[in-house]
DNA sequence: CAGCGCTACCACACCCC
DNA sequence: GGTGTGGTAGCG
């Protein structure tokens, strides 16, 4: 949502300062194409966001290339055509030589990676061989995480090596599957590549030899590097759920074998002598630029060509080059429709826990917590109610649930009056606890000296609705929950016009309407259903309700 | 006239010992 | 010293 509204302002601010730049002429007439003119779509933009509307206004199959056309910088514009265009001009090599994809953000696309490690540096790294086990790793992964089979004659091998540098891009063309968004991708890559992140964790240059073998029992306690995207509020369950995971595997893998997969081969050093791993994790991200075969950088010599080792060989075709078919394999977002598509998600931890949070609790055996509003909104409200007196705002500062007492303890801000003392606390927070088995509120608080006595005020009864409401509520949501996981367990086809071969309809162009609201609208049906009950809480930001909302809820 | 989307890093405030 | 936050240089 902020990032649409970013987004969205950027366009106006944009747009503004164009028409102060060049005003619109007094008559504004629109020119319709000529009727037999051949469909030829090519147009150049300054700005991404730009590119992408016209993209969505446009029925043919176009996409969004980025071209850099200044050395140094790194600037770039964007052109917008189909595939079939862009190779009619790219395809001589004597222009178009910068061109990179443009991954579109939510968009179904390939599995890739980006390998690269400095050769002076790691002298005795042998890179194919690298690439040839990370394949083998990655091949196993999708076996045993989705039923998919692949092995290296899938997997389009282009290189960009130099003297100084190994570098590789790797383009999984597999068979109807593909996956969600590269953000998926990058999800599913980082989690595959999980065991070898505490191989680079450590200082001591020994540890990566003493560490292999010994499986998983040595994860660091601190969250490495790599890590850094999940939030500090699930490490504790996500290191949980890795464990899991591995032991699973470990399983999988049969106690033959090494009790876990060895991935010391990705660990390589950079020219300052740091570990790290042969995959770049920094190619997933929204909007992200991947180097087209046979281009090279600005101010570079060497493309992307297919590499000696390469084992992937496009079907042969009448109408289409062998070249243009690598060309076309080489696309990430270029996803071949069939009706029996399949798009494989991976979510973060963090997203997950999201999902956790909204449904049936029974789902979860671990205690879950959160920020400014539990997965209770009217208990919030309740709570709220009793915090906001004698001109006091109080708020929600941290909410956690445990699951075996069924006790909800919200950490409150602002708002300190504490029965044991019969005043508030000058420094320290109070805490109201909601028992929802035995249907009561209570106060504790967080002063060492109440703490020391074990203070707990005398317990009061929760209101009714909250009561009855909570009962109605678990009922709905064990239903939504359900669909939410039959919908991301089954493959599913995704909306026309989020795969590459779909055009957008104008109608959603003019709705609006992109992958992410269909995503939302599902997510929230739940919270719709709580709204026609005219009882759904509301929390802003800073865990602060208008006071007219509270009172609603209150009165019912 | 004009890139984009991050993350790593730092400075700083705040809190609690 | 631990923890959160806000701003930014610089990387991919």
């Amino acid at each position: 949502m902020e990032r649409k509204w970013e987004a969205k302002l950027k366009q106006i601010e944009e747009r503004a300062s164009r028409y102060e730049r060049k005003p619109l002429s007094s008559v504004y007439r629109p020119r319709l194409s000529k009727p037999e003119e051949p469909p030829s779509i090519w147009k150049l933009f300054h700005r991404q966001t730009q590119a992408f509307n016209f993209v969505k206004s446009c029925k043919e199959d176009v996409h969004v290339f980025a071209l850099e056309y200044k050395v140094g910088d790194g600037q770039r514009i964007y052109l917008v055509t189909t595939y079939a265009q862009l190779w009619f001009y790219y395809k001589s090599r004597k222009n178009l030589l910068h061109c990179y994809e443009v991954i579109p953000e939510n968009a179904v696309c390939k599995l890739y990676f980006d390998l690269e490690f400095n050769k002076l540096a790691n002298p005795e790294a042998d890179g194919k061989k690298m690439v040839a086990l990370l394949i083998e790793h990655v091949c196993k992964a999708l076996q045993e995480l989705y039923r998919v089979n692949c092995s290296a004659e899938d997997v389009f091998n282009l290189d960009s090596s130099t003297d100084e540098k190994f570098s590789r891009h790797l383009i999984f063309q597999l068979h109807d599957v593909a996956f969600k968004d590269n953000v998926h991708v990058g999800n599913f890559v980082r989690k595959i590549l999980q065991p070898a992140f505490h191989l680079i964790a450590s200082e001591d240059d020994d540890s990566i030899s003493e560490s292999t073998g010994h499986g998983f029992s040595h994860f660091p306690e601190t969250p490495v590097k790599q890590r850094i995207s999940f939030s500090k509020m699930s490490s504790d369950r996500d290191r949980g759920e890795s464990q899991t995971q591995n032991s699973k595997e470990r399983g999988r893998l049969g106690s033959a074998e090494q009790s876990s997969p060895d991935l010391s081969f990705l660990v390589v050093k950079n020219n300052t002598g740091e570990k790290h791993l042969f995959v770049d994790l920094g190619v997933y991200t929204r909007n992200r630029n991947f180097r087209l075969y046979k281009s090279s950088k600005i101010g570079k010599q060497v493309a992307l060509e297919i590499a000696e080792d390469n084992r992937f060989f496009p079907k042969q075709s009448k109408t289409i080059s062998e070249e243009n078919q690598y060309f076309l394999s080489s696309l990430v977002s270029n996803v071949r429709f069939s009706d029996t598509l399949r798009i494989l998600t991976c979510d973060t931890s963090q997203n997950k826990q999201k999902r956790v949070e909204y449904s049936n609790s029974t789902n979860t055996k671990g205690n879950i917590e959160g920020f400014h509003c539990s997965p209770y909104p009217e208990i919030d409200q309740f709570v709220l109610s009793l915090v906001n007196k004698n001109g006091i705002k109080g708020g929600i500062r941290h909410w956690s649930y445990f699951f075996p007492e069924e006790l909800l303890v919200y950490d409150i801000c602002k708002y300190r009056w504490c029965e044991n003392i019969g005043r508030a606390h000058k420094s320290n927070n109070i805490m109201i606890l909601v028992d929802l088995k035995n249907e009561v509120w209570y106060q504790k608080c967080h002063d060492p000296v109440c703490k020391a006595e074990n203070f707990k005020s005398d317990c009061f009864p929760l209101p009714a609705e909250i009561s009855l409401l909570f009962l109605f509520k678990e009922e709905e949501e064990f239903t939504a929950a359900e669909t939410m996981n039959s919908d991301t367990k089954s493959p599913h086809k995704p909306p026309s016009g989020l795969l590459s071969e779909g055009a957008v309809s104008d109608a959603d162009w003019d709705n609006g309407l992109d992958e992410t609201d269909f995503v939302e609208a599902a997510e929230d049906a739940e919270l719709a259903a709580a709204a026609e009950h005219g009882l759904l809480g509301y929390c802003s930001g800073e865990g602060e309700i208008p006071d007219e909302l509270i009172v609603q809820v209150l009165q019912e």
